[in-house]
DNA sequence: GCGCAAACTGTAAACGTTTACAGAGTGATC
DNA sequence: GATCACTCTGTAAACGTTTACAGTTTGCGC
């Protein structure tokens, strides 16, 4: 019985057009019905503004159209990327997006997976901080398709996107030595992540397949942040004033570390080359503009969406596993190409 | 009937803990039972590790316990910070947040609000690129409430939260002129904006409030970017040699008049001042630093979250409209202060 | 006009929860 | 031990859709 209040449901459609509440459903679904039927419901549910009630649709298909993405920081240029890439995947599908910033606490990201149980999301993709066993506990028992953005154990059940920071580096470390470095220092952001270890590797790779031998008095460990690296750089440059180019764990650091050598009047990159890592906003900020490691962020999101769909359209193909491949975005502060900014007359 | 496949149900608990689904969903709400029948209920809820369904919990009670937050790009950091804020306010309360990038399209703004009919989303919080009459149409019949972020006609049914890009620039460039500078240029965004037209008053309000006659030749309109910034400094530049300071409408583009005037080799502050706008990371990515107008994004994000969970907890005040005021971040940009980044050692 | 297949339609059940209502149990009081 | 008030419990309806099933209409060929 629809009374007049609340706005219409099928029942006031099917009331108004003079049909039954099935014959409405089909009608708005395309299911086939005689033309008049056809007209009449269409005509009812214009007049009315009808508009389906997703909740009530949800709970009888058993899927939401809704997908989540949780990290840690929504402010991070990198996870917004990938929200970026994720929306150009699932938005077109007509999927929405929650978003969940974890504030990297790993409780919650554990908790973000075991609400996929009250069935509020399709599915979710996913980027912990660090993969604990926990993690891969509750991961084992998701009760919706995840995706993971970063590194797991081979054995897990979940399919994965990783970026390769050990390449990224040794691109980085081996554009260095192909522009002439030799002493070239290497500012680490935390050491006790994946990311970090990796990064360490792959300094220490790259150096060694040239011949060289890393010296530990070249590495330095900060917080991320433009300050942290301008200390750092600093720091490297007072007690070994030979370095002639340096590598960051970020573009902040890298940012901080170009604002060190304006400073010390090391002109950039004749006397200081200098390499970011991400490629952020930043890098172009920089000035001259920062040579920077892609990780490639854009486009795990976009894969990790494309993972998530396919697991939800398809479903039971076997645990994939992809690496995106880092890409080295060549600027200034390493060749040092122009000096004007733009084309303006000199 | 509740079957082996499947998550559990209330019925599956029901039948475990040998009482009726009622039961269940009252143990479960903690409204009251006799200790016995909470025990069983509890200990049969923990066995199978049952989460409510979420979207049936939804159906029941007419709201999700969702929110959308819609604006035109997810990458603009003006818009990071409100969606950190908005989180900041609605998650403790338990909501969840939708996100949904309208890239700046009316008609899929106006879309999200008549979405809000499919009784997806408890509420909306929009940031139109511009406020047309079909938006106020279609804001006047929303679903749900919505707060919007910009201006709004005073007319207008629905709460709002506005920045003032007026005031912002007068502060700017009042700033300007308390350090002693007197031709100062303009470089604004697209002027066809409701922003745009506001910086370009407020410019004009600062300079004839101190006495001045504003110089339509040290205006300048371009694209918001770095490089388009350094353009439009150049073109100033080449064309006036006299212009001692600069306000640009957002930081990118004052980071652009930055590298210019290294490029010509100006010195910052002394040669010429610069003032940003946003008070983004970018603002602190400069060297020397920027100083930038904040015009308050993570505040209107906040209050903007306030207004709606206050409209749907309580519910039918009158209409809210607050504007929040601009404050100035003064950095060494137009002081000076500092001339090395940070402690290190000469 | 009749029979038949095909196309359409309506009734009712289902999704998983919350909750009004009535019935059953409990203990206290006389 | 009967009555009463009270608390607790179970049944059933409701939220708004989709859809299986059975029933009805329709069109067609004879």
């Amino acid at each position: 019985m629809p009374t007049s209040d609340g706005p219409p449901t099928v029942e006031t459609i099917a009331a108004r057009a003079g049909v039954s509440i099935a014959s409405v459903s089909r009608v708005l679904n395309g299911h086939g019905a005689r033309p008049n039927t056809v007209r009449r419901v269409e005509q009812a549910a214009a007049e009315l503004g009808y508009v389906p009630n997703g909740v009530a649709r949800s709970l009888k298909g058993g899927r939401t159209r809704q997908l989540t993405f949780a990290m840690p920081d929504v402010g991070n240029p990198a996870y917004v990327s990938m929200v970026r890439q994720i929306q150009a995947v699932t938005k077109p599908l007509g999927y929405r997006l929650l978003l969940h910033s974890t504030d990297a606490v790993a409780e919650d990201e554990l908790d973000v997976v075991r609400s996929l149980a009250d069935r509020t999301s399709d599915g979710l993709i996913l980027c912990p901080i660090r993969v604990t066993d926990a993690h891969m506990e509750v991961l084992a028992r998701a009760a919706r398709p995840v995706v993971v953005i970063g590194s797991l154990p081979g054995t897990a059940a979940v399919d994965s996107v990783r970026a390769d920071s050990v390449s990224g580096t040794v691109l980085a470390v081996r554009h260095l030595m192909e522009c002439g470095r030799r002493r070239i220092a290497f500012i680490n952001g935390p050491a006790d992540t994946v990311p970090g270890r990796n990064r360490l590797i792959g300094y220490e790779t790259a150096l060694r397949e040239a011949g060289a031998v890393p010296d530990p008095e070249l590495i330095v460990t900060t917080d991320f942040g433009i300050e942290a690296g301008a200390r750092a750089a600093h720091r490297l440059l007072d007690a070994h004033p030979g370095i002639d180019s340096v590598f960051c764990a970020n573009d902040q650091l890298a940012l901080g570390a170009a604002h060190a050598a304006h400073d010390r009047d090391l002109r950039i990159p004749e006397e200081l080359a200098v390499v970011g890592m991400d490629d952020s906003e930043l890098a172009r900020a920089g000035h001259p503009a920062l040579t920077s490691v892609d990780l490639g962020s854009a486009e795990r999101g976009r894969i990790a969406a494309e993972m998530l769909v396919a697991r939800l359209d398809g479903g039971r193909h076997e645990v994939r596993c992809e690496t995106v491949a880092p890409r080295l975005s060549v600027r200034e502060s390493t060749t040092g190409a122009r000096t004007r900014t733009a084309a303006g007359v000199s």
